[in-house]
DNA sequence: GTGAAAGCGCTAACAT
DNA sequence: ATGTTAGCGCTTTCAC
């Protein structure tokens, strides 16, 4: 195990060998057009016979571009976040760049710190997945490099940006449960002051008012949750003169916790946000709202390029629409005794 | 938007700056013991005034080391993959490294395509998912940089290794179903040549054996799999006059494919390799051998940064023992009419 | 179409 | 404890 001590070959080796200057082989890597086709042949079997491999350091310390691409991200691991990162590599590579994963955990000063070094690093554009705080050091990243948000702004900087457009996806899901013939509908989210609840909140009580239907506090849950507190609220709920007919769950963990809470003869038809896996067989098939994760991938990785190829105009929003996937959503005539407007 | 117009600053505007000499300023940049703490002390500040930020390039260039290193897989959008990753980051960005995604797509021609590229970009060290697929290339990147396979291995070539313990899972697993009573156990397994199938079949017979029960060919079926086909299986298994009363699903796929194709009511136990999420919940709960990815995840990038740091002993393989789930696994008196040995 | 020389920003080697 | 010089491997500039 010796790796790489036997010096590799370097540009200068490469000419040497072909009896050429530097320069022309610099031509030959670079696929400039000013080599005639003897020497290009002769440059290109060298390098074969070397196994020369150019040395991007020495090449980005004089472009002063590294053809790389960050991807700052909460955590790889979560589904939505590592399907967006396989199409930002998908797009890098066709660019002939690579990607880098750096991964913040929601840690503002670890979000700071890692983009730190990736700027010591010289990437060329940072796709970034924010924590949602606010800093002075965001607020001048953009000055330094291009920077795309991803799923949620940085409060109060703008910047290019791709979101879901999760407010049309919660009126989707809810006027789908409105069209099904339901009038008591119920909502369980994440925290309140997240960028992509607030929206599909909105998006809920959009749908309600349109349908001519009286939000209701009572069936409105916006907390961090768990088993034994979706439990209470859900018993809560049967309490109630008038109990909640389904759910719209605001995100993936919000449905999965509520397939664990609900007993599985409860009569509650669910909607989700979020595809995951199995939502088509739990319960008989689970509605939800599913986020075009490559779609969303694509265009944040194109508009770093879009930038690195010198565009400066102004700053992009892209809102990427969600897919709604019906599964099991039956129209309950038992459920329709009154009648109210529907969209 | 104008990124990094403004020259950055370098380590010769710090030193003027501060009004020392660059070695100096590279000395503090390096923790380098050798400066006395009224010198430290400026230079910092100089850092701080002029926003100075090291060049990679020019350090890599110099050092011959990138701090960087590169993970390559199949997909990272694969919940194990992808779980990986993030072991790996964490491990990279406590070494003040970085880590770059490359993908395959379980095509030998990226795999080394995207590896080529790599080592242009002098990563320090790979982490490598590979195709399976041998090649002259492969055979020698162990000379030139640090290799783990995770996984599986480079069929024909030795590198350091962290693989899942798949036939002892898989001999956990199956071991189960015999305690809780079945004596018919079918497999259901993706195609045979892969690695990590092949093991898995292994623990299936070795657990049969080892309870003293007649392995029955006509209980495998180990082929790429869909809904139509495990359908068709399972009528015929049906037929049998001894038809199987538990499965053993050799990857997550087999187990959900399973979950999608048996009826609700098919009274037949399901073990699974590999977790999934709401497997808690599916069928009443399945029983499953979960990997321990984080734990391999580490592994793999310690073994490169132990390499990095000059170890130069023979190849280390790493087995990561997985861990079994027991799910809604009740030992079914009326399917032990029949007495036989048991583990 | 080709080449020589300078220099990107840093650190190793060798002063002092 | 600090400084000077050379050079990492490439591309840019400017010659020819």
């Amino acid at each position: 195990m010796d790796f790489g001590s036997d010096r590799r070959a370097t540009i200068n080796d490469v000419a040497r060998h072909a009896g050429v200057a530097v320069k022309t082989v610099s031509r030959v890597l670079n696929g400039e057009r000013a080599v005639s086709d003897t020497t290009r042949t002769r440059v290109q079997a060298s390098i074969q016979a070397l196994d020369y491999r150019p040395n991007a350091a020495a090449r980005v310390l004089r472009k002063r571009v590294s053809r790389s691409i960050a991807y700052v991200c909460e955590d790889i691991a979560e589904p939505v976040q590592a399907r967006l990162a396989g199409a930002i590599e998908a797009v890098a590579v066709e660019a002939d760049a690579a990607m880098t994963v750096s991964v913040t955990h929601h840690d503002p000063a670890r979000e700071q710190s890692v983009i730190e070094s990736l700027l010591s690093r010289q990437v060329d554009g940072i796709v970034l997945w924010p924590t949602g705080v606010r800093s002075r050091f965001l607020e001048r990243l953009g000055r330094i490099v291009p920077v795309v948000c991803v799923d949620r702004p940085i409060p109060g900087v703008e910047t290019d940006s791709v979101f879901c457009d999760n407010q049309r996806g919660a009126e989707e899901g809810v006027s789908a449960l409105i069209a099904a013939g339901h009038r008591r509908i119920a909502f369980v989210g994440d925290l309140p002051e997240l960028f992509t609840q607030a929206e599909r909140f909105t998006g809920y009580k959009q749908s309600l008012y349109a349908a001519g239907l009286a939000p209701d506090d009572r069936l409105v849950f916006r907390r961090r949750q768990d088993i034994p507190a979706l439990a209470k609220q859900l018993a809560y709920w049967q309490l109630l003169p008038d109990p909640p007919t389904a759910i719209f769950a605001a995100s993936s963990l919000s449905a999965t916790t509520l397939v664990r809470t609900l007993p599985a003869t409860a009569d509650l038809q669910l909607v989700g946000f979020d595809d995951f896996p199995l939502a088509d067989v739990v319960r008989g098939g689970i509605s939800v709202i599913s986020q075009e994760v490559p779609t969303m991938g694509t265009a944040a990785a194109q508009a770093i390029f879009r930038r690195l190829s010198g565009d400066r105009t102004g700053f992009t929003h892209t809102r990427v629409p969600p897919t709604f996937i019906p599964r099991n959503l039956v129209v309950r005539a038992d459920r329709q005794s009154e009648s109210f407007s529907r969209r």
